[in-house]
DNA sequence: TTGTCTCCCATGGGGAGACAA
DNA sequence: TTGTCTCCCCATGGGAGACAA
């Protein structure tokens, strides 16, 4: 009945970078399932085959019978999609090794099912020796056509044909009969889902060319398309057709789920993985092509190994750029040591690297080895140019910079002056000193005090109406820094939005006006899918916004290597370049400027991060208040607190830093948020912390009823447990 | 710094049912964060009922501060929604109790982002003698208005006015100018999340009514709300207004992800409590309104086992019903059983119970002590008159019943006869003797031979276009069987549409018919969320469909006491009633309906479920093919097996049964499918299987390419393993 | 009193070319 | 060649009462 199985043992020396190019010649086995090279085959083939389209060319999708490393820790990192570096560091309730060696049992393509996003459920068995594998081997490599295309404004807006290049439309669809006045056909075709989409292929307009009508804009909807993702059509050798769709990349999905905490899930990954070593069974893991490697062949691990990368090593690294083309960054590696405590000598990100230059999309800072590949110094220029052209390349698709923008202004002016002093030198805002860049306060300061002095006179003046007050400070900047006019062309993913960043009443604002220009509403106010970054006539970009001051016209922006800023409002006659993209940059950041509200009494309120250590706080709250000193101090703590020094369970904590101009005067500037702590103790040794809408409502009320409500907590308690631990 | 903390303990000795009516005075505290009398207090207080509301009448949320037993079962059953039980019967990889001593130490009341569940995080502590826990006592009771309306079709429809009852609009909304032509006015409320939406308030119309209008429509698609679903109107004392819905009872939520495996999951409650347990620390449950109670009380825990029920003990228990009102069941004890092997002595669902009635909702085989209650002689009269007004209300919102319908038809008599023989005898078809019933053979025999004789005429014939063949037989099916018309009431929730059964081409055009009218497409045939039960003219319901024939114009059904069933298509002046009623009865079935496919060949697949046993499956196959011996038998094994005996790790397999009508022709029925088994072996003692859509596929291809690929693998073979588990 | 339908008009979706980048 | 805009017509959405259950 069963049959002897032989063992097939697949070693592949070197892993071959994954091209796009070469995506057809593979025709690697997906599944361990019966192939038929019927209708079936095909179907699957073609399944395969869009399934990589959308998952994008650098996913390094493992192989089966394959010997892997698998890394529990980046498959927390994928669920926790480095929103909330916390988990990452939670203590793992067996011991388990960091990396483990398993054998690819299986591979099954996924589609979610909401969102067609693609992922591989790969199945690991821990290696043993006496386990034997075969591997049923086939070939359904078949001819097929294909083309991508990243959606333009017109694709996607309210008239909605989509527009085929001339040379896609040839290539990839049944010939139009062009005797015809107006040719067109119908297109129909699967989706991952096997889902039929028809598409109306015609060809007209002047000067003619070919559209998808009707039921492209029924396709948008559907898979919810915005501008900048992309469209992935394929045509097999049988006619068949398929469709599938790439989102943007970098977007975070959210990975919550309401069945299940995400602590639960984390502990569930390492006890999967310990029962499998232990029971010798097999295990399953989802893998994302948008997420860290953390599924690796034994052999390039191991060849990456051998490369010894040393501190101050040169590296090149490779990512996917908006248009959905490789870009390669290079950098150095800094630092070696591990990413967490609880896993020793793991090879998990365990290199710090510093880029070279700025970037458009997100970068890590913390590398694993077997990502990276050694610069040496031969292949040194080539890679280079390689890089310069990609670089070039995906500027050229965010729209036409400026070549000769008229600065007039004062404040540009010395801003660009202050940049090119500051270009060499490191000037990181939190972890390194900020207030050593004298050139920087200097340009700072004319504002600052302005905004010091009105601030004081209000707040000092007990009887008056705050309400009043506030407003009346925002209406006199207003009055004062609409004296000019601005022509700012806004991008992104592409599409360029012309704005009079004169009109604007505020940060706020301007925000809440560019999403409505984009159709982003409410993802810039939370800066977990977008963010806005700052681009001068240089073409250089201002990476991260860190922090900005509400009722204060500057915007400050801080680049890797550059700090810059401007004053968006008197800006005239200039234009600037601005650039969204997604980003989770701001959970770097130890106070969260999603976070801020400023309420009726004048008072500034933001979360923290509570893991932030103090000196950190201390350095973001003095940049953040732009003078004098910050006082991270206790009022009161709120909370129910049990065994002290051991467990604290859900203590509701709220902690107020405030600084002073002079004496005692605790004015102007306000932190406060609310946290949960599930547990600190030296044997678990973290927290997490949930600070959902509600309780930031609740901090408001703080503010409402500060004499009587605050019942504050000392963030200082916090690092006091840090350091027992 | 920190204050001494108190032992607040709440010992609450009877558990109040959780009545609506209670709902208001009900002021409890859900959070241990700091309560104020302004405006976030007020903002909180309407959050909670507005969240109370949504979860429903039934819901028993634990109280903070509350001993409880936490049953990971119930957790883990909530994960798979009783949609895949293979999973409440994996092993548990720590020894853990069944059921857990806890303190509720925080409950936060949350709703999912996109389908507007409500849940609640509920932070539980492994309960030590020596924890203190203080908790604040707040009170911010105040008089809110609310009311809920059930969605009519109108409400939904393409012009989607909102029609407020008169009551509701008077009581809960600021009252209109009337001196107006057309009063109106705007009616601004926020949801769980906090979103704004604005609904025009008018009062007209012939007779004057009072409705939403402008954004009404927008809610509904923001919502997706459909007919039977609920809307929630809540105002309190400040005149601030909120919304919310709720989704009809029983629609299955996905629980998968793409990050996270079920068994992972799985683990992951295990391993989040016995940490807890052993680290003295706290762990976060997500709870659900709708799934069973698996955090119970500790008081009411030992109240229920004080009750001592036994086999053959009568009991009622609450279920919501379609309109979201309470229903009582009454039901007997039959049996007493772990639910699971691996949860030795568990409380968990280990009473099997048998229904007294016929029901609308699903209701399960196998509760836990401490949902029911103990149906005492002296209440008995009391609680039948409760329940048949409940359920007399219930029937009346179907729609009107047909009094005294024209039965001419000798089929629907025979029916009627029959269901009266059999009226008080268990009749269920799988597990149970189903040929047993002579008289149900008899009414089945005259079209049973019909098509038993025009099958094998048809495929004796070897050379016959098998496609040709079977177009034929529906079509000589559809001249013979619409010679007569009828009219057939369909009732989904409240709304009613009338068809005509005859000009259907068989069940599954009927199913795809009624799904466009009702705007379900796809939900009937997938059997999840809703499924087709029928009534007669008395009222009585048919539950379960457990098959059907493909080509054969009947419809069977099985009553839970009755079986009845009737030729659909011969029905002639005579209407009954279909309800259309979520449903996750096709799990209990060895063989999936959703999973049927005829192919051109005539054979018909079907997918299995793998667990079912032989004599299980061979009954049901027994009776899908209502004649004949099924023979379940391996043509190969495919897959990849090693370790023999212990190890199962991705093995494909297909299963083939066929009946011989005579002689050696494996003729008219093949059932196939494909499973991956993770793992089989003693110590795991399990498998985990997954039939998806591409596999699904792969059985299809078996079929057109039978004579090279039968890689089929037995399910004896399962069957061999399990006993040696 | 409440559910469903029909009328009717204004808005906008989408089919087409124009024009500019 | 490809992206965006405008024109223009017809389908549809939604404001209103009619009518029936």
């Amino acid at each position: 009945m069963r049959r002897e199985n032989k063992l097939v043992y697949y070693k592949i020396k070197t892993f071959s970078p994954f091209h796009q190019s070469k995506l057809m010649a593979n025709n690697q086995t997906m599944n361990a399932q019966p192939k038929f090279r019927g209708t079936e085959g095909v179907n699957r083939y073609l399944y395969d085959q869009l399934w990589k389209l959308c998952a994008g060319p650098l996913f390094d999708l493992p192989k089966i019978g394959e010997e892997v490393y698998y890394f529990p820790q980046g498959n927390i990192e994928q669920l926790v999609a480095s929103a909330n570096d916390n988990l990452c560091q939670l203590k793992p309730i067996f011991d388990i090794s960091s990396r483990i060696h398993c054998n690819v049992i299986s591979i099954k393509l996924k589609v979610e099912t909401n969102t067609d996003e693609v992922y591989a459920k790969v199945s690991l068995l821990p290696c043993s020796p006496e386990v034997e594998i075969t591997f049923p081997n086939d070939n359904n490599e078949q001819n097929i056509k294909y083309f991508t295309k990243v959606l333009t404004a017109s694709d996607i807006g309210p008239h909605g044909d989509f527009i085929l290049f001339k040379k896609d439309a040839i290539e990839c669809l049944p010939p139009l009969d062009m005797s015809q006045l107006i040719p067109s056909q119908e297109i129909v075709a699967k989706d991952l889902h096997d889902h039929v989409w028809k598409f109306k292929h015609t060809f007209r307009g002047t000067p003619k060319r070919h559209l998808f009508t009707s039921g492209w804009k029924e396709f948008v909807k559907g898979k919810s398309l915005a501008v900048g993702d992309s469209f992935v059509f394929l045509r097999g050798e049988n006619g068949e057709s398929r469709v599938g769709i790439r989102k943007t990349s970098h977007q975070q999905s959210d990975m919550s789920s309401s069945v299940i905490s995400k602590e639960s899930m984390h502990h569930g990954f390492i006890a999967s993985a310990s029962n499998a070593i232990h029971t010798k069974c097999m295990f399953d893991v989802f893998y994302k092509p948008k997420s860290s490697k953390f599924i690796v062949n034994c052999d390039k691990f191991l060849d990456a190994v051998n490369m010894k990368f040393n501190t101050s090593s040169r590296f090149t690294m490779k990512f996917e750029g908006h248009d959905f083309n490789e870009i390669i960054y290079s950098g150095t590696i800094v630092k070696m040591e591990d990413f967490s405590i609880y896993w020793k000598g793991s090879e998990w990100r365990n290199l710090q690297v510093q880029w070279d230059e700025a970037a458009t999309i997100p970068r890590p800072n913390k590398v694993s080895l077997w990502e990276i590949e050694p610069l040496i110094p031969s292949s040194n220029i080539l890679k280079s140019v390689i890089q310069n052209n990609k670089r070039q390349r995906e500027i050229n698709e965010f729209g036409p910079i400026i070549s000769k923008p008229d600065y007039n202004d004062q404040m540009v002016q010395s801003t660009k002056e202050n940049s090119t002093t500051n270009a060499s030198s490191s000037f990181r805002l939190f972890g390194v000193d900020l207030t050593a860049s004298s050139k920087a306060r200097d340009v700072l300061e004319p504002l600052e005090s302005y905004q010091k002095n009105k601030t004081s006179e209000i707040f000092e003046e007990e009887n008056l109406d705050q309400t009043q007050a506030v407003t009346s400070l925002t209406e006199i900047q207003r009055k004062e820094l609409s004296f000019t006019t601005s022509s700012t062309k806004v991008h992104m993913e592409g599409v360029t939005r012309t704005v009079d960043l004169t009109v604007f009443d505020g940060y706020n604002h301007m925000i809440v006006e560019l999403e409505k220009l984009f159709n982003i509403e409410g993802k810039l106010h939370m800066h977990s899918q977008w963010k806005l970054t700052f681009k001068d006539h240089e073409g250089d970009m201002m990476l991260e916004i860190l922090q900005y001051r509400e009722g204060n016209s500057h915007i400050f922006q801080i680049g890797c290597h550059k700090m810059k800023f401007e004053n968006q409002f008197s800006k005239s006659d200039s234009e600037f370049t601005t650039i969204i993209s997604p980003s989770d940059v701001d959970d770097k950041s130890p106070i969260r400027p999603e976070g801020n509200t400023t309420f009726l009494d004048g008072t500034t309120w933001c979360v923290a991060r509570p893991s932030a250590s103090q000196a950190e706080l201390q350095r973001a709250l003095d940049w953040a208040c732009g003078i004098g000193r910050v006082d991270c101090s206790v009022i009161e703590k709120h909370g129910d607190c049990y065994e002290p020094d051991t467990i604290w369970s859900h203590a509701s904590f709220a902690f107020n830093a405030y600084y002073q101009t002079n004496g005692n005067n605790r004015i102007a500037c306000y932190f406060g948020g609310t946290a949960t702590l599930t547990k600190i103790n030296p044997s678990y040794g973290t927290c997490s912390y949930d600070v959902s809408k509600s309780e930031v409502s609740s901090a408001r009320s703080l503010a409402e009823y500060k004499p009587r409500w605050m019942w504050l907590m000392c963030i200082g308690l916090l690092l006091f447990l840090y350091r027992r631990s």
